[in-house]
DNA sequence: TTTATATATCGTAATATTGCAATATAATAA
DNA sequence: TTATTATATTGCAATATTACGATATATAAA
């Protein structure tokens, strides 16, 4: 069989592993260094500064969306994204969780 | 064309992208979570935790085994799997510094 | 040695992702 | 209305991932 067996895993775990999914490719990442290095949240020059055709663009920026990372704002016919901080804090908890529980459990 | 264009792409880009693949399956997810409710870091008993087979398992602890974020320790014929608290404390440097750097750059 | 136990690798089928040309949609400007 | 501009969707080929049976490897016990 192929992919995904999500039926047997909790919904945190199918939920967590869709998130970091979203982060999982090289574009996806640089999309989101460019809108923290972007004063203002501007948009689809995101295609300008990328190697990537605009519907490619296009769908990282949906995955992107899907997954809470971003948000996007419509203005006139642009749409202005920008980065979620509240899935960013999110993911701070996560891994703080994990660092807290990680004490003395190491072999 | 395919997937990956990952030669367009800065070197840490590709590795966090790579670092957060690893965090995309379930699976995965589960095993960190199993890691982190055993005491000890006890090895092989994932397969019997898990609902996949001892293959599939095996290629899961290599995938994140792969991207530091486990570590295994040869003890017998077992092996002794558990988490790297070095990635896992880069894992939260990165959200701090995306954290510090979003205040007031969101529409 | 032989046997048992634990884990890894190979090969392959099923499925998912990636990238883009072509096209569609939507809002504004002329 | 007809452009123009910005973004989204569709369809498809190339590639990657997932899962597992079969098999290999490696260590320890008998």
């Amino acid at each position: 069989m192929g992919a995904s067996k999500s039926d047997f895993f909790t919904d945190e775990q199918n939920t967590m592993a869709n998130v970091f999914k979203a982060l999982s490719h090289p574009a996806r990442i640089a999309i989101i260094q460019y809108l923290l290095k972007v004063d203002s949240c501007i948009c689809g020059d995101i295609v300008n500064e990328l190697p990537l055709a605009q519907p490619t663009i296009s769908q990282h920026l949906k995955e992107l969306k899907n997954a809470n990372i971003i948000k996007g704002t419509i203005e006139g016919t642009a749409i202005c994204y920008c980065l979620n901080p509240e899935t960013i804090t999110m993911f701070e908890g996560y891994f703080k969780g994990i660092s807290n529980q990680l004490k003395n459990k190491c072999c």
